[in-house]
DNA sequence: GCGCACCGCGCG
DNA sequence: AAAGCGCGCGGTGCGC
């Protein structure tokens, strides 16, 4: 037995590491006693479904003692703790851990998760801001300087340093090559798992006095039940997906090659980006938040003509240099971001395993990373093409209609827009009708119609983005005239809606700086964008609403054929002769009523692949 | 070599 | 009166 020393808030906590069998006793005696477990998991890297990957250490930790397990030496031991129905265990980022010790035969998810908390919820819901957005912070570093010990190490940039300098090695490749016995690695995992101890008890009476104990239980069983779609995974086309990836390497080395013949050698360095299209005599206003000259594609769709600008005003050549610039740039992206993370990401079976943060954003939305599956290019079916159902299945997806809006009608109680979404109409054509007049209505013509109820969904994303006339203009590309005289208009309709975001407001002012949505989470603002209020509590509410959906759904027993939550969406497969009918249902389960706002879904079969809902051939 | 800010761009 | 919101990721450029 080795034994290592740590001070945690002032006391010296004991961290053992058995080397045999009859060092284990202690750890016998540590299980046993009263309380929840602290957990944690070292690997040898972050893609826990990659060929070779392996769990090194398994270690447990209470609030004073920690036992750091080596995990091909104590794997029986390590089961038979994970397995002890009566074992309830804390870790932090409790997915990545779980699907570790499920992926590696220590564990089962179906059975262990049930019984894990997650510190990150925990954090989440006293405060959901990064450090970066002046929140306490969500990793368990931040925390646990915050509510455990000011002085908390900082476990992992400690061990990168240790990487470097005596294995050569850096942040990624560390993990598989330091010494599973190095003390520096052993001390920190038996670390981990003691701050993950105290943080749950710090946390808890947070969350129990601030009356958050439901919305503890309900993100833990929303974020088990996404945890079960990252295991399943999605099926990648390999064949397509390759050829995918060829094409698109292809587009991109050939623009690059057409942009350098400019004096482009690197269409990323916006740098010469600008200095290209200026010797070429081009000029234009738009600046970065920064205050540089922007080349992103509001500038260079015009200038290569690539985007009808109807209201431009002065008729010119295509630029070719903005032209190979946006193509080459989108084709590397498309192939960087998607399409290779899809042949490095899959498992030995092709499947893909996205990690899903159920609780991500501050609003509380889900995000999807490696690959980014939430955020795929829908105008082209090209890169969802790459994503299939399994054997005798069909992709099928569900999504709520206009589902901001509707969340702001139900919360703001905007009479207008709640009789309208009860009658079933077309939201932007009845606001239209209703702010022009039904006789400017009906005496316009097709397209000033069309126009005109542009503008009324341009005004809608506004109020819940809480987007002013300025930027919806610029945005949009329409005149500041026009706009304006749409938002007043729609101010005269509905009312309600400014008149909401100033009792958000209000109530921010004398609450500490936070709003408050309908389930019980705190959302607190930034003193400086306080008009951010409404959108919060819309899209914080939209975030709920599909949370809510998942857990109707796996009551429902239809759990395991969703693959993924993309907002406010749900992407399934069933098998080919269900398909129609098990989407149907879990269509029916997603819907619900808001303040007597009906929150509808459509259901709808896409085919064999995902890209067979976007227009990809039969 | 690494971390970080920034830019740009994909999505809802 | 005016203010769009939330993500993940690849890339550059810079400081350490």
């Amino acid at each position: 037995m080795k034994t290592y020393s740590h001070r945690v808030n002032g006391t010296a906590v004991p961290i053992y590491y058995p080397e045999s069998p009859d060092d284990l006793d202690g750890f016998h005696a540590f299980l046993e006693r009263p309380g929840v477990i602290g957990l944690d998991t070292e690997t040898t890297g972050l893609r826990i479904f990659s060929k070779g990957f392996l769990c090194r250490l398994v270690q447990f930790g209470r609030d004073n003692e920690a036992w750091v397990l080596d995990a091909a030496k104590f794997a029986g031991i390590i089961r038979y703790a994970l397995a002890r129905p009566d074992f309830k265990f804390v870790a932090h980022n409790a997915p990545f851990d779980l699907l570790v010790l499920d992926r590696t035969g220590l564990a089962e998810l179906e059975d262990l998760g049930p019984r894990v908390f997650d510190t990150y919820i925990l954090g989440h819901l006293c405060d959901p801001r990064t450090e970066h957005d002046g929140g306490a912070g969500l990793g368990l570093k931040p925390l646990s300087t915050v509510y455990v010990d000011n002085d908390a190490a900082d476990t992992s940039k400690a061990l990168y340093e240790v990487f470097r300098r005596e294995y050569k090695a850096n942040k990624s490749t560390g993990w598989a090559l330091i010494d599973v016995d190095h003390p520096l690695y052993v001390t920190y995992a038996g670390l981990d798992v003691v701050y993950a101890a105290r943080l749950l008890r710090e946390l808890s009476i947070l969350i129990r006095t601030n009356g958050l104990s439901d919305l503890a239980k309900l993100e833990h069983r929303v974020q088990l039940l996404t945890t079960a779609q990252q295991k399943r995974g999605l099926l990648v086309d390999v064949e397509y997906t390759e050829k995918l990836m060829d094409e698109l390497e292809t587009e991109a080395r050939d623009y690059a090659a057409l942009a350098a013949t400019y004096g482009v050698d690197n269409i990323n360095s916006t740098k010469q980006v600008i200095a290209g299209l200026e010797g070429m005599g081009e000029e234009w206003a738009a600046k970065t938040a920064s205050g540089n000259p922007a080349v992103g594609k509001e500038v260079l769709l015009p200038m290569a003509d690539l985007d009808a600008q109807w209201n431009r005003l002065e008729v010119r050549t295509p630029n070719p240099l903005a032209d190979a610039i946006i193509r080459s740039k989108r084709a590397s992206k498309w192939g960087e971001s998607y399409v290779r993370t899809f042949l490095d990401d899959r498992d030995e079976n092709d499947r893909i395993h996205p990690f899903i943060k159920s609780l991500a954003a501050r609003t509380a939305r889900m995000s999807i990373s490696n690959p980014p599956l939430q955020q795929l290019p829908s105008s082209d079916w090209t890169i969802r093409r790459c994503i299939v159902a399994d054997p005798g299945q069909l992709i099928v997806s569900a999504d709520y209609s206009a589902v901001e809006m509707r969340v702001l009608a139900a919360l703001a109680n905007v009479a207008g827009l709640k009789r309208l979404i009860a009658e079933g109409a077309d939201l932007h054509t009845a606001t239209a009708i209703l702010v022009y007049g039904e006789a400017t209505w009906n005496a316009a013509s097709a397209k000033e119609q069309k126009r005109m109820r542009s503008l009324m969904k341009i005004i809608g994303f506004g109020k819940v983005y809480g987007g002013g006339p300025t930027g919806l203009a610029r945005q949009s590309g329409l005149p500041y005239a026009d706009v304006k005289n749409a938002a007043d208009g729609y101010d005269s309709a509905y009312p309600e809606i400014n008149a909401y975001g100033r009792q958000l407001q209000r109530q921010a002012a004398y609450g500490g700086g936070a709003v408050y949505t309908p389930i019980g989470r705190r959302l607190p603002l930034d003193r400086d964008r306080a008009y951010a209020a409404t959108n919060y509590v819309v899209q914080s509410t939209a975030r709920d609403v599909l949370a809510e959906a998942l857990i109707r759904i796996d009551d429902a027993g239809l759990s395991d054929h969703v693959l993924l939550p993309v907002h406010d969406e749900l992407v399934c497969q069933f098998p080919a002769a269900d398909a129609e009918e098990g989407i149907r249902q879990i269509g029916l389960l997603m819907e619900t009523t808001i303040n007597g706002v009906h929150i509808a879904s459509e259901p709808e079969v896409y085919g064999p692949t995902w890209g067979h809902g976007y227009g990809a051939p039969a």
